[in-house]
DNA sequence: GCCGTTGTTTGACACGCATCAATGCCGGCC
DNA sequence: GGCCGGCATTGATGCGTGTCAAACAACGGC
């Protein structure tokens, strides 16, 4: 079950790392009249392991900046086959296509606590402030190299390329996020990394074992330690 | 060589085909002086077949408007192996990734023409024009969802389901640009259309002619006639 | 006309990854 | 503590595509 409650986030230079993420994306553009009427506007949400954050295809209330957790970004074929097509990390918006229905479905892989703002009104914001939108537009675009990034792994790559530029992918977002730690966290399900990659969960279960096998990297629980950075680079680039 | 010359492109309702569809797609949020500000901007440029128009990596210096011809949109690893990530049409938008330098290269398929204007021109009028942004912002997060559909098809559909989505997307792009032709224009080769679906030529080549056996569809010169539309459409929506 | 070039088709074969299946591991719960 | 359900690992096997190769068609140049 969804909670709900007033969102609680401060601001930059206050303690939450979390909100400082979040603003530091976004808000930056912000003033701080604009930012309190933002507060007024937002709502705390949490979402328990497996919740449903919003279904593919479903109207386009909200739009949600993740403040915890990981979730997970998909969208379904009629016989059940699943891509994922995104992890939302803390400081990620979900949320923002401009259409009236979500364009695929968001569901929480650990618990997941998010920023919530109605949609209707967070348009209204963006009419008020130029700004504002252009800082989304740049996100928007962004996303969108990364989105042909990935379509270039998935239909160009093999199957050891595509899970060690996961595995370096991850690293780059956690410690963008400020996590100075040498362990890459992954809270995803082989089912999940296999659904990313365009590969089965048996595959990335092997390649991962192999890649530990050869000490290039150490699994551990919930994550992977890169031991080996030069060995995961070059066959990458070559 | 690239040919340049003051943009000749007209206005809605007049005649000019092409350039209806390109004001329709941005230039409806301008007023008729800034549209005659950016008519001044403009430059019209031409690419004769195989033409490169940029370089994946190269300065982004100017943003283009395709008004003829098909350019294909591609990233390239080291080793040579390509993924195309798409094909512009006429009316389509090149180079609005907001980045310093374009994330995937261009060239021309078939003789391309395009209206060219100087990135900061672009920039300079999307300062003044907030609309104007809000068009760009959602043209971009159409792309991007169009984007995630194809990380879709890259990743969890078999060589005959993309074959059978390619043609019917290709088929919709031109139907919505106004082409009543019951056949579907392709330009690009078979290796063309393999790197876009992350396949080998020869697959791509079997899979066309065994549907054009099987009477789904008719090859002619560049192109193909869908003659059974429900056939096409049934194994791609189970 | 002929030939060189470029793209397409078709066949034979190989291989990477999916599939199927069995076992192991761990955490939750009664 | 022991059972149970979900996830991960590992092996055996098969299939869908890729790869290699040859023949063919279309086209332009001389």
């Amino acid at each position: 079950m969804v909670s709900v409650s007033p969102c609680p986030h401060g601001y930059p230079g206050e303690a939450c790392i979390v909100c400082k993420v979040r603003h530091i994306s976004v808000c930056a553009a912000l003033s701080a009249t604009e930012l309190s009427a933002l507060d007024e506007l937002a709502q705390h949400v949490r979402f328990s392991q497996r919740e449903t954050i919003f279904l593919q295809g479903a109207d386009a209330d909200w739009v949600y900046n993740i403040t915890g957790g990981v979730a997970r970004l998909y969208t379904l074929l009629p016989d059940g086959r699943r891509q994922i097509v995104g992890f939302a990390l803390p400081g990620d918006f979900l949320g923002l296509a401009m259409g009236k229905t979500h364009p695929f479905g968001a569901d929480a892989i650990e618990q997941v606590s998010a920023c919530r703002f109605s949609r209707t009104a967070f348009s209204l914001l963006i009419d008020r402030k130029p700004h504002l939108l252009r800082r989304l537009h740049e996100f928007a675009t962004h996303e969108l190299s990364l989105a042909q990034d990935q379509m270039t792994l998935l239909g160009r790559r093999t199957a050891e390329e595509k899970v060690i530029m996961f595995l370096l992918g991850m690293r780059e977002r956690w410690t963008r996020l400020g996590s100075a730690s040498v362990t890459v966290h992954l809270p995803m399900s082989r089912q999940d990394m296999a659904d990313f990659l365009g590969l089965s969960l048996e595959t990335v279960s092997r390649t991962l074992n192999r890649l530990a096998r050869e000490k290039v990297i150490i699994l551990v629980p919930d994550g992977v330690r890169i031991t080996d950075l030069e060995r995961l680079i070059r066959p990458v680039a070559a």
